[in-house]
DNA sequence: ACACTAGTTTACGTATTGGTTAACTATTAA
DNA sequence: TTAATAGTTAACCAATACGTAAACTAGTGT
């Protein structure tokens, strides 16, 4: 599984959105993003575990005297970097395209009538 | 289903990316996207599909001499400004976290401590 | 030592995905 | 009218996704 469909799986499912949004403002725990999103603790590890997976969100270092049981997630900048560059890609072309439509449709419809 | 959830799953697929890639340098027939990517025809009838379902692409309306059984598909811009904006806003709020967030750590600690 | 808490993991059931082959619709060509 | 072509749809199958309940790990508090 390519590091983009990793990103875009991830995303594709609301909880793990809604994880996004949270992470967004501010780090949590675990168990308060399972809290705010109306999930159960394992489910919401499982979302967590494929977050973590894709790269999108870490569990923060504790700081050394913090309650070791706690888990504080947050989110990874550097993946949706990524994910604007590829959407960069993505965009960079339309230009071309529009302009050379007209040319494409009319080599197109000739091909078709072969 | 929201827009965003049919937005990303469309584009969780490797093969769907691809024909995404394709399109972008020029709109293409079923039959040419399906024979570049090495798919099936109902396969890729079947992402076609799923990706037009999802707004990022859609079948060119033709040109009135056109062979109409050919189905020539195009980009539609607008949904990746959807997905742009999601990102932007996603993206928005990370100064804002990076200077709270030894404040908050500080936070966490204690809460995690009673 | 004991109970409690945070979180993950396992073992399941069910629903959805993505592929195949075969059938079907609609259009074009002989 | 008959055959061929472009594409979609239907019926089916294996693999995966997502949720639950229960067990487990590890750290904390009495």
């Amino acid at each position: 599984m390519s590091a983009l469909d990793q990103t875009f799986t991830a995303l594709a499912d609301p909880t793990r959105r809604g994880v996004i949004d949270l992470l967004r403002k501010q780090p949590r725990r675990a168990s308060d993003l399972a809290d705010a999103l109306g999930a159960s603790r394992p489910a919401m590890s499982k979302h967590l575990r494929i977050l973590r997976a894709s790269g999108l969100v870490a569990t923060s270092a504790e700081t050394q005297d913090a309650d070791a049981r706690v888990r504080v997630y947050s989110l990874k900048p550097a993946k949706f970097g990524e994910l604007r560059d590829w959407l960069d890609q993505v965009e960079r072309f339309w230009a071309v395209q529009l302009e050379g439509f007209a040319a494409h449709v009319a080599r197109t419809v000739k091909k078709a009538r072969r």
